[in-house]
RNA sequence: GCGGAAGUAGCUCACCUGGUAGAGCGACAGCUUCCCAAGCUGUAGGUAGCGGGUUCGAGUCCCGUCUUCCGCUCCA
């Protein structure tokens, strides 16, 4: 096989050509970073979605699902950070190719005036002035002319040739409303760039609602939105991605042992799909973001590397706290199991433990994960294949039914096996060209079963079956072919 | 955002220094009836990413633009 990157294109162009992924809006030239799944894609992503809801709520009784809106209302960005942390305006110098964010490049200038004495403090503290001034009326060309006027330089370069200064906000933001204009700043709402603060928001919903009694989670599968700057490698990193996560509400002072306890337990989940463990490791984070006391990554290795595929975080009562804060609503739980003294716990806010996984890097693990060239030459023939070794319970397709000839009747049996399966699982018909090679199509679609009728079937009810790593085959009664599939799903 | 590479049929690519678009695979219809692709016949499919320029003539040269991949940067 050839290296990694030769690899990753290949996956790339399988995915394209089976129907599993597509660029969005191919005909137009597509849309930058952003991918349409097609007729196979959609099926293994669903697979993938409900596996992981499954696992996740029917598998644990303290854990149930929400479906929250995409637009919510603005304030929740402001109580979760995004709007203040992520809106910064930057500027590039173009020399050292270095990118500030304006505040800081003239807040630094400020502390080199400070240390020149009293008349270079009294100057810091103008130019201070006049930039905050600039930044309230979001005036980006009087914030550049400062710049200029100050003659202030990269700390790398040396030099004062900056760009102009642009707004990097990585949140997309529409107007709601008819009659909304985009200089009414009352009307502007956000899409959501993380799928967590529908579940925070509901917190008190779902909790009395449904009589949740701490510790539960609340887990929620979602389409989130993020203006990315750079958006690249595949669908790795999208402008429009799906994030499947779950936020565990917890006593204050167990965090630290849900922490580890979901650290562990998401792994688990990954491993129980078969895959090889060594493709997988953590990552802890050192550097933690505002609301985080610990944080961690699952990567996987994918063909560019290992990556982040899941993040388990442990956020303190930052989230609910802020939303107590902006909403003067009180995020509080009672807790009437006792502590050592024999008292009620009493009311706190809970701590939390997420978990946060993206669905479309997740497809992309399974799918980069089946990949497989095979060579299967003989010193007769060189012969290879591509086979998608997905789990049985992810693939797209589950049964392939084939007769063996489109005569003499078996057509009209392998229509009856599809009709007495295709209500239970996905199944898929084709009776044109050689068997072996509709054994091979099926390889590049990761169906894990083909099952062939042949002139043998009229006689005895049974037909081979052909399975799709091993490429072996037996032969086993019409009426057992259900079974044999669901044991697997 | 910067730098590098690329864009011709569904896929992989060819067309050397400009002269009326080709192959293999694939797809479709039929034949063949063969349990691991590439047997036979036929059919469809491209105004060469898009726009402009130079030229008698541009897939080929020049400019712009879009998209993708790689490296750097960014990534709550």
């Amino acid at each position: 096989m050839a290296n990694d990157n030769n690899r990753f294109q290949a996956i790339i162009a399988h995915c394209k050509e089976y129907g599993f992924i597509f660029p969005s809006s191919e005909i137009y030239d597509g849309l930058s970073a952003v991918y349409d799944y097609g007729q196979n894609g959609s099926e293994l992503k669903k697979n993938i979605r409900d596996y992981w809801w499954k696992s996740m709520t029917q598998l644990h009784d303290n854990i149930v699902g929400i479906d929250a809106a995409i637009f919510m209302h603005p304030t929740t960005w402001k109580a979760s950070g995004h709007v203040d942390n992520f809106s910064d305006p930057m500027i590039d110098n173009k020399d050292s190719k270095k990118r500030y964010r304006v505040d800081h490049l003239i807040e630094a200038h400020a502390d080199l005036l400070k240390e020149k004495g009293e008349a270079g403090a009294k100057e810091a503290e103008q130019l201070l002035a006049e930039m905050d001034a600039l930044l309230a009326k979001e005036d980006y060309a009087g914030l550049k002319q400062l710049i200029d006027d100050n003659k202030i330089k990269c700390s790398v370069s040396g030099t004062v040739n900056w760009t102009d200064i642009r707004q990097f906000n990585l949140m997309f933001s529409t107007e709601f409303g008819a009659t909304a204009s985009s200089e009414d700043a009352d009307s502007k709402v956000y899409l959501r760039p993380e799928t967590a603060q529908g579940i925070f928001v509901n917190f008190l919903n779902v909790q009395k609602t449904g009589r949740m009694k701490i510790p539960f989670g609340i887990a929620q599968i979602g389409k989130a939105f993020r203006n990315e700057i750079v958006a690249r490698q595949f669908i790795f990193r999208m402008r429009e991605f799906e994030q499947m996560e779950m936020q565990f509400f917890v006593r204050p002072g167990t965090e630290g042992e849900w922490y580890k306890f979901w650290k562990e337990e998401r792994l688990k989940w990954h491993l129980s799909l078969g895959i090889d463990p060594s493709k997988y490791r953590y990552h802890d984070h050192i550097k933690l973001a505002h609301y985080a006391k610990e944080a961690c990554d699952i990567e996987f290795e994918f063909p560019m590397g290992f990556r982040e595929v899941e993040g388990i975080h442990s956020r303190s009562d930052f989230d609910l706290s802020q939303h107590q804060q902006y909403s003067k609503k009180k995020m509080q739980y009672f807790d009437n199991d006792l502590d050592a003294n024999g008292k009620p716990f009493g009311n706190y806010i809970p701590y939390v433990i997420e978990t946060s996984i993206g669905l479309d890097r997740m497809f992309l693990l399974i799918m980069s994960n089946a990949y497989t060239e095979e060579d299967l030459s003989t010193p007769e023939k060189a012969d290879s294949r591509v086979v998608l070794k997905f789990p049985a319970k992810l693939a797209p397709i589950k049964l392939a039914v084939l007769p063996l000839l489109k005569k003499d009747g078996l057509p009209e049996i392998a229509r009856e096996i599809m009709n007495s399966c295709k209500g239970s699982f996905r199944c898929f018909y084709e009776e044109k060209d050689a068997i072996g090679k509709r054994y091979r199509r099926m390889d590049a679609l990761g169906t894990p079963f083909c099952v062939t009728v042949d002139h043998q079937t009229k006689e005895d009810n049974t037909v081979t079956v052909r399975h799709r790593d091993s490429m072996q085959q037996e032969r086993i009664p019409i009426s057992a072919i259900k079974a044999m599939v669901e044991a697997q799903l």
